[in-house]
DNA sequence: GCAATAAGGTGGAAAAGTCAACGATCAGGT
DNA sequence: ACCTGATCGTTGACTTTTCCACCTTATTGC
């Protein structure tokens, strides 16, 4: 009998938003797995680790939006990383609505110990990738955010299924 | 001030876990606003009416699997749409444990005012990609997708960070 | 034929994510 | 300098999703 993958969205080549679902679900369960073996922080609070952690961003807004949390999520997840330690957070001059977000020694510890295997996973993935579609998918990806921000479809034209 | 969504995960170019995840929300909210402006439905109940209204699957495991919902959530989805009269559930004979799934007049016709605004939006996702990008993208996702079955990373090797 | 294993659906609980309102702050225009 | 509109973070409520245990049914191997 088939493998039950035959049944998958992507397999059966539906169209884009239900593949993008089911990739992502996939990423998300590959993710928690590896993160279940590091204490209980989710995928959400690692995120945030990691984005300060590579100095990518230490601000508030900066983090909440490279991570792409909702506002009010967000602000949750950075207490609770707040109160067990991980982060302390810090005004920001420039700007009084917004905090500077830094690591203790706690949260680098817990960051060094995950991240290798996060990064060993991100490896994985792209080596799973060939150069031509690791370099199409990041422009299509992109052309693709670009193209969800249109929300009005009503004058409907050509109103069939795409495969 | 630059736009806002200079700081998004895929302008900065985070590695393909965060754009993916990011991705994923925009196109969810852009299905969202899309399909609020049609009753009380929700997602997953429209993606489930698609698979069946498009005869893609007719059984409850291969509607689960096509439309890559959790099989709890699945249950649920399905029981609401039986209960408001979309969808009816009937035996499956050649296996108990599953049901056949038939919309109901209600269903299609609710599937026929929203079906055209949802195939509008998959072409215009399409046509922000180039053909080439759609060819990739979609063996780009499969490769992911299998990738991302794996979960074991502990014997981590080149841990650095991906661009 | 039987036992072990796997698959499927259901119901409940927990976790995660979205949404909206609010107050404080910032940016821009006059 | 002031006003308006926008942005930001917080909080609470709600929705959606995940997870788990259980029971039933199907499959597989001997």
């Amino acid at each position: 009998m088939a493998k039950t993958e035959s049944d998958s969205a992507i397999d059966l080549g539906l169209p884009l938003a239900f593949q993008i679902a089911q990739l992502h679900s996939a990423l998300n369960a590959q993710a928690k797995a590896i993160i279940a073996r590091h204490g209980t922080l989710n995928l959400a609070q690692w995120r945030i680790l990691r984005l300060v952690a590579w100095g990518i961003a230490d601000t508030t807004t900066r983090v909440r939006k490279a991570a792409g949390i909702d506002k009010g999520q967000f602000s949750k997840m950075l207490s609770l990383l707040e109160k067990d330690g991980h982060v302390e957070i810090l005004p920001y001059p420039d700007d009084k609505r917004q905090h500077l977000i830094r690591l203790t020694e706690k949260g680098r510890a817990a960051h060094d110990r995950l991240g290798p295997e996060l990064d060993a996973r991100q490896q994985h993935l792209l080596k799973a990738l060939t150069p031509q579609q690791r370099e199409i998918i990041q422009s299509a990806i992109r052309a693709l955010a670009r193209a969800a921000e249109c929300t009005d479809f009503t004058q409907a034209q050509d109103p069939e299924k795409d495969a």
